[in-house]
DNA sequence: CGGCTGATCGTG
DNA sequence: ACGATCAGCCGA
């Protein structure tokens, strides 16, 4: 858990990396770097884990049917933009828009490793546990190893250990530089799809294989 | 393990 | 009311 550097891994991806459609833009996301930094502290991780949103006509989508207000407004900008929501009162999400604007096409980022800031994302991670405190007075403590790792599975856990909040919601991935995206040269091999999680009502798109995981370790990836 | 449950609040 | 969730607990 010591800092060695800085992660050197190049420059922000530029507005084109977006401008896929969101199934392919999920896909893309795989084995990229999400890289926050908050005033001192920066954090980075690697995506491992992600969920297209197919914009009006997907039914699980927030913007289906054309579903237009405050909340779902982000999600009809052009691709690269953050689309960051609170869920079941507790928990961020964070997307990632796709395509051009009007399209509502977002990626959900489900899942991640570690990269970079590890005494961040730890912090993170302890802070929102103890928000939780009030109501399980156990507080868990010396997470290492597979338990850390399983801390960054998961949209909530994921934006907790990041700091991610709604105040991120609408920030630009490819010109902000302290909240953006790079290519740290990882090529993902073994990917799987399946059906996304969490979305039974969703109907007939309940089965879609829109959902995309990196099995990291598959590829030779240990800590 | 797997399945259930309750927390909690913005959005519509 | 309800949800693109999570953690804890219970039973097997």
């Amino acid at each position: 858990m010591t800092e060695r550097h800085t992660p050197r891994t190049g420059f922000p991806l530029p507005w084109d990396f977006y401008a896929s459609d969101g199934l392919t833009l999920a896909r893309d996301l795989l084995g990229k770097v999400l890289v926050r930094r908050e005033g001192e502290r920066t954090a980075a991780c690697i995506i491992t884990e992600t969920e297209a949103y197919m914009g009006v006509v997907d039914r699980a989508s927030h913007a289906y049917g054309g579903r237009r207000t405050e909340r779902t407004e982000t999600m009809y900008r052009a691709g690269g933009a953050a689309y960051v929501y609170l869920i079941y009162g507790l928990y961020s999400c964070m997307n990632i828009t796709a395509n051009r604007e009007g399209n509502a096409e977002a990626v959900l980022l489900r899942a991640a490793l570690p990269a970079f800031g590890e005494e961040a994302l730890l912090s993170n991670l302890r802070r929102s546990s103890r928000a939780r405190k009030a109501v399980f007075p156990e507080s868990p403590d010396g997470w290492s190893g597979k338990e850390w790792i399983r801390r960054l599975s998961g949209p909530g856990r994921f934006c907790a250990a990041m700091g991610i909040t709604r105040a991120d919601n609408g920030r630009i991935l490819y010109e902000d530089p302290g909240f953006f995206l790079t290519d740290a040269g990882i090529c993902p091999e073994t990917v799987l799809s399946g059906p996304r999680i969490g979305i039974d009502y969703a109907g007939e798109d309940r089965e879609k294989p829109w959902r995309f995981v990196w099995n990291a370790e598959a590829d030779g990836w240990r800590r």
